[in-house]
DNA sequence: AACGGAACCTGAAAGC
DNA sequence: TGCTTTCAGGTTCCGT
């Protein structure tokens, strides 16, 4: 269930496994999880090449091959890409398994929901929506300036900030969690609507993405990046999934509510809502 | 263009 | 224990 973060560390992954090596085999153990394109066009535009590269935009994966053919990989929210040595067990689940001599990786994702196209770069970044993305939202640093010139390019709106943040189209990479992160971190509530925010707010929440997203990455600087609910890890997020506890700056009870039909975990004394000036 | 809702799938956890 | 319900971090499509 990957956001920026996790998906950055996948082409990590993805890298070290495979950049510089030919994919000799290819298995496609599940046809569901190849998009726009049958498993037999998938194979053929895929075996052989050398992968040169990887690249990401938001929650997108993009392996440049050798040939100018490219792989395109979107995790969904049950992806992984694990590098497996040779002689191991594939993980469960696994849907697709690309080997080289001396090792491989296999994409698992028990719910499908995540997808593989490959072929021409250019057919591939248009089919899959590659071209369709906003701004990386680890282009936007810590500027409210430009995450606010990239969500409310004409400055007003009147959704609401949360879901405006997990527009891919406007802002690629931020999902629930980080959405929900930041804006605690900048003490701004969900259910502000985008056109009535201050500047001072939009830094607040530049800063706050940037903080929540930099922990993860920094905390998964090396090694395999575990999801929540996955293996009893305790849940490293400040509020995500966390109703009902207390807020970790004042105490008062974490809530969770519905916006746009995703949870929305604040706490609604450091993000109230109506705040003159926001 | 913009929003809500259902759909795509499976597995884990909570509830009874 | 075991059955049922609920929920899940993503995206797309469809109707309003």
């Amino acid at each position: 269930m990957p956001e920026l973060p996790e998906v950055e560390i996948a082409a990590r992954v993805v890298s070290a496994c495979l950049e510089g090596h030919a994919l000799t085999r290819v298995t496609v153990h599940d046809a569901r999880i190849v998009r726009k394109q049958s498993k037999a066009a998938f194979r053929k535009a895929v075996l052989g090449r050398a992968v040169h590269a990887v690249t990401r935009r938001g929650k997108h994966l993009l392996l440049m091959l050798d040939d100018g053919n490219v792989v395109w990989v979107h995790l969904g929210m049950t992806g992984k890409l694990v590098a497996v040595p040779n002689g191991a067990r594939p993980p469960a689940n696994t849907r697709i398994t690309f080997a080289h001599g001396e090792g491989r990786l296999c994409f698992r994702d028990p719910r499908i929901f995540g997808g593989v196209t490959a072929g021409p770069g250019d057919r591939v970044r248009e089919s899959s929506g590659w071209n369709r993305l906003g701004v990386d939202a680890l282009d936007i640093g810590r500027s409210g300036k430009r995450l606010r010139m990239a969500l409310v390019p004409k400055g007003v709106g009147r959704r609401d900030i949360k879901v405006a943040l997990m527009d891919q189209h406007r802002l690629a990479g931020v999902g629930n969690i980080y959405a929900s992160e930041a804006l605690f971190r900048a003490g701004v509530s969900p259910t502000t609507p985008v056109g009535e925010l201050a500047g001072v707010s939009w830094g607040r929440i530049a800063r706050g993405l940037a903080a929540a997203m930099g922990e993860t990455l920094g905390a998964h600087s090396e090694g395999q990046i575990t999801y929540l609910k996955e293996g009893g890890v305790d849940n490293p997020f400040l509020v995500y999934g966390r109703a009902g506890e207390p807020c970790p700056r004042c105490g008062a009870a974490i809530v969770r509510t519905v916006q746009g039909g995703r949870a929305t975990f604040a706490c609604g004394k450091c993000q109230p809502d109506n705040q003159p000036g926001t």
